[in-house]
DNA sequence: CTGAATCCTACGGGATACTG
DNA sequence: CAGTATCCCGTAGGATTCAG
């Protein structure tokens, strides 16, 4: 091979079975973190979920808590009090996620600068018609 | 107010501006991540990678390499050989991105079963009639 | 207050074919 | 080899309405 192999052995990223791919499936819809975020400070109401994560419809704060519940990320407490009384909770496992979650957090808050230039940069050079926005 | 206020001050997630919906956002796609986590053992070539991430399309690898490249995210280089040869690395920032993405697979990997069984639980109790699957 | 049910649209993304 | 160009479809998710 006079082109040289690369001799690093690019392995094969699974698609199936593949824990990159779960935890994100998990985490890649528009409202799931921004509830986990909201719910990390300790248990919180339905409408008060719907205050705190911006822009979230009612429709979807419901169906994404229904999916965090399903996957054990929070627990859901109902107060039979009038008028109903509902509580969302992280779960221990949530925690953990939430943990983790900070070091995205803290990269993405280190280059959002940086990476905003670049795409400046990028659309200058690559997208001359969407220049005057 | 009888009931009280809970005293939890549950501070409001921004929308715009936010930096977990930014990078979220940047790495939401169904590959962004799998492109990343396949182009960590160094410069990677077009085709090596359509092997190495499973199951992606040719037109979704050079779409989300678009993008990874105007976030600044990955270097294409282009080698005027012939046949072509194009080399994908992973920019500094990148590889940061990749270090914090590995503590989520950690998460991933330590709670996929748990998270399983979760669903499993969840879904006979409240969703009877996909059970025979 | 806390949802569930409907309707409807935008867009991510797959399949396929063509090109330098 | 490394893309681009089209066509097409499923579904995430917004708006709105009804209900316990």
């Amino acid at each position: 091979m006079s082109q040289g192999n690369t001799g690093v052995t690019s392995q094969v990223v699974h698609a199936e079975g593949c824990p990159v791919r779960e935890v994100l499936d998990r985490v890649a819809g528009k409202w799931s973190v921004m509830i986990i975020v909201a719910a990390a400070h300790g248990p919180i109401r339905f409408t008060e979920l719907e205050r705190s994560v911006e822009g979230i419809s009612r429709r979807m704060l419901t169906l994404t808590l229904r999916n965090l519940e399903r996957d054990g990320l929070v627990t859901r407490t109902v107060h039979p009090t009038v008028p109903p009384k509902v509580e969302y909770e992280l779960t221990p496992v949530a925690r953990e996620l939430h943990a983790s979650l900070l070091g995205l957090t803290d990269w993405a808050e280190r280059h959002r600068v940086t990476i905003a230039e670049s795409r400046a940069a990028y659309d200058a050079l690559h997208r001359p018609e969407l220049l005057d926005a």
